[in-house]
DNA sequence: CATGAATGAGTCTTCATTCAT
DNA sequence: AATGAATGAAGACTCATTCAT
C-alpha cells in the first residue's frame, strides 16, 4: 500500500544523483541510438543504476524520454553585445555548437521520425529549444528595426526562418559543419531587410 | 549441359508487380513508422506478399530500405517557365508538396536518426532528392545572374540554402504547411541578391 | 552509496530449482533431439520456465548446452571390490547403464556430429565422462599388474580401449544391449594380458 | 499429367551426372554439417543444380540423405594376403582410412544422433559399412581357427568387437589418429585367442 | 526435365515491463 | 528505495517444400 502522507515522504528519499544520471544517460542515448533502438538496459548501465530504478521513476519508456528531453537545457543565455550582426551570428553559432555537442541532428531526426508515435518529443523540442531560440533572434531583429537598421514593414518570422533554415538545409546537403554558414546567413538576411528599400523584386504577398 | 539460350532466363520470372508493391510498401512504412519500428511483417502484409518473398529480393532489412529509398522518384522535372521568381517558387512548392505527399519529414527524420547506424539512408536521400533539387535552384539563379537580375559576385550556395532552409525551420517551429513560405523565402533571397548593391551591412567574410 | 554488505546480494535471488530444471531439460533434449533439432522453446516448456529465463542464465544456445553437459554427473564412484575381473566388469556395466539411462549413444552422436561446429561438446564429454572412466579402468589394471595378475610389460592404454571399445562396436553393429558384453570384453583382455607370456603371436611392433 | 508409359520413358531422361553430383554433395555435407544443419541449398549449389532438381529426384530431405548413404561404397575389397595378423591389420587400417577420408566420425555421429528421428540412416550405415567389415574380420578369424592359430572354442563375435572397438574408444578419448592402434588391437586379440589356453584368469562365461 | 519464385512454419534472440527480495 | 529475476510479445532471418514457366 502506498504511503499517502504527503509533505513528508516516508522511507528513503529517491536519490537525486540517480535522477540526473538517468536523465543524462537517456538524452545521450536518445541522440546516439534513436528512440526505438535505445534500450532501457543501455540507459541503466550508462547511468549506473538498475533497470527497475528507472521504472520506479518513469512508468514507461516514452515517459523517460520526454522527461529527458524536458530536462535538457539546450538554449544558452543570449550573448549581450550591441551590434545587430554580431548578435545574430552569436545566436546562430551557439545554435550550431549546441547541436553538434549533443549530436543534435540525430536527436532532431528522432523527434521527427517519432512524431506520429510520440508527438511529445517534437513538441518538447520545439518548446524548449526551437521557439526560445527564435524568440532570441526575433528580439534582436526588433531592436534593429527600432534602430532603423531594418525596414519598418519587414516581416520578421520569415527572416528568422531564413536565419536558422540554412543550418538544416546545409546539413541535408552534406554541407554541414562549415563555420561560415552563420555569417553568410546573417548577411543575406540583413541585405534583404536593409531599409533603403525602393522597389526590388519583393512584390507584396498575395 | 546448361541452357545457353541467353536473354531468356530459365524458371519462373520474378513478379514485377510484387517488386513494386514491396518497394512502395517499404517506403510508405519507412516514412510512417521509421526504420526500426517498421517490421518486415508489416511490409509483407502491406505489399500482399510473404515475408520470404521479400527476403528473396533483399537479403536484409537495410537492403530493402535503401532500395526503397533509391527507387523513390521524388524530384519532379523542373517547371519550364521564364520568370526567375516564378521558377524558384515552383521548385520550392514542388518540394513542399512532395514532402507532404510522402510524409517526408518523418522520412527525413528517420534518415537523420539512422545516420550513425545506416548511413546509406541519408546518403541516398541526399543524392536522390536534396542535391538534385539544389541543382535546380542553382541553375535558375545562375540564369538570373546572367540576365542581370542577380548580383554578379553573389555566392549562390548560401542562397540556395536560404531558399530551402525556411521549410525545415518552419517545420521545426511548428509553422509548417503555411502556403506563403515559398514566396516569402524567394522574395527574401531575391531582395538580398538584387544587383544595385551599394552599401549594405554585408561586410566581406573573413 | 552502494550497498557494501557483501555476501548478501541485492534483489531477488535466482531460483535454484529453475537452474536445475533448465539444465536437466536441456540435457535430456540434447540427447533425444540433438543439438540443432532441440529448440529453446522445448527446453523452456520442459523446464517449466519462460524462454527468457533461460537466456538470463545462458547467453546463447551453445552456452546452455555446454553448461548442461558440464553439469551432468555421469561417472559414478567406482565399486570398491577386490577382484580384478569383478571390478572391471562393474565399471563397464556402470558405463553401459549410464549410457542407456541418458540416451547416451544419441548424446555421443550429437557431440561427434557437432565436433566441427561446437567442439566444446565433445571436449566436455571427453573430460567429464570418457577420461574419468578410463582412469578408473587403468587404475584397476595397474593394481592387477602390481598383484602379478597382469604382465609387467603390458601396455595399459590399448587394454583400456579394448575394454570400452566393444561397447561402441556392438552398438554400431546392432548388437547393443547384450548383457554379456562386459564380461566377454574383460575376459578377452585379461586373457591377453595374462602373465605367463612366453612368445605368443604378439610380435614387437616395428 | 504424369507420363505413365513405362519401359520407354518420355521426355528428356534424367541426367545421370546430376544424380551422382547430388548424391556426392549430399554425403559430403551430411558428414561435415550433420543432418539438420545441412541445407538443400548447400547441396544444390555444391552439386551445381537447382534445389528443385533435387526434389524432383528425392521427395524429401530424409529421402535424399538415405539415398546418399545407400549409394556410398565405403568398404573396399579385402586385401588378399595370407598371414592372419597382416590381414586383420589391413582391414582395420582400411577402416580407419575410410573413416578419415569421409569425415566418418561426424557421419557416424549424425547417424547416431538421428537414430530416433531417421532410423534409416543408422540402419543403412550398419548394413553398408559396419556389417560387411565385421564379416571380413570374422572370415579371417575363422580361417585362422581352421588353421589352428585360434582356439577352437573361441567366440568370434566378441573378438571382432574387440578388434574394431578400440578405434571408437580411442576417438572418444581423444586418442584418435594414432597409427599403432590397429596393430595393438590385433595383437591383443590374437594373444587372447591363442590356442594353448590352459588355465588363465578367463573363467568360463556364465 | 530443369529452374527460379513463392511460401508457411519455425528459431534464436531482444526488450519493456512486472515481481519478489 | 533499490535491485535482480522472470516473463510475454515481438522481429529478423532460415529452410524444406510447392508452384509456375
Amino acid at each position: 500500500m502506498r504511503t499517502t502522507k504527503i509533505g513528508k515522504k516516508a522511507g528513503r528519499p529517491r536519490s537525486a544523483e540517480k535522477d540526473e544520471a538517468i536523465l543524462a544517460a537517456a538524452l545521450e542515448l536518445l541522440a546516439t541510438q534513436g528512440y526505438v533502438r535505445m534500450t532501457l538496459d543501455q540507459v541503466a548501465s550508462a547511468a549506473g543504476v538498475s533497470k527497475s530504478t528507472i521504472h520506479l521513476r518513469f512508468k514507461t519508456k516514452a515517459d523517460l524520454l520526454t522527461a529527458a528531453l524536458a530536462a535538457a537545457r539546450m538554449v544558452d543565455a543570449p550573448p549581450p553585445s550591441g551590434d545587430v550582426r554580431t548578435d545574430l551570428v552569436a545566436v546562430l553559432e551557439d545554435f550550431a555548437a549546441t547541436v553538434e555537442r549533443v549530436n543534435g541532428m540525430a536527436l532532431i531526426g528522432t523527434c521527427l521520425a517519432e512524431e506520429d508515435h510520440t508527438p511529445d518529443l517534437l513538441a518538447l523540442l520545439r518548446e524548449r529549444t526551437v521557439l526560445p531560440r527564435r524568440a532570441l533572434l526575433r528580439e534582436v531583429l526588433e531592436q534593429a528595426r527600432e534602430a532603423g537598421q531594418v525596414r519598418p514593414d519587414a516581416d520578421l518570422e520569415p527572416a528568422v526562418s531564413a536565419l536558422l533554415g540554412p543550418f538544416y538545409a546545409d546539413y541535408m546537403a552534406g554541407r554541414g559543419g562549415r563555420p561560415e554558414w552563420a555569417e553568410q546567413a546573417v548577411d543575406l538576411v540583413l541585405a534583404a531587410l536593409a531599409p533603403q528599400a525602393s522597389d526590388r523584386g519583393g512584390r507584396p504577398r498575395s
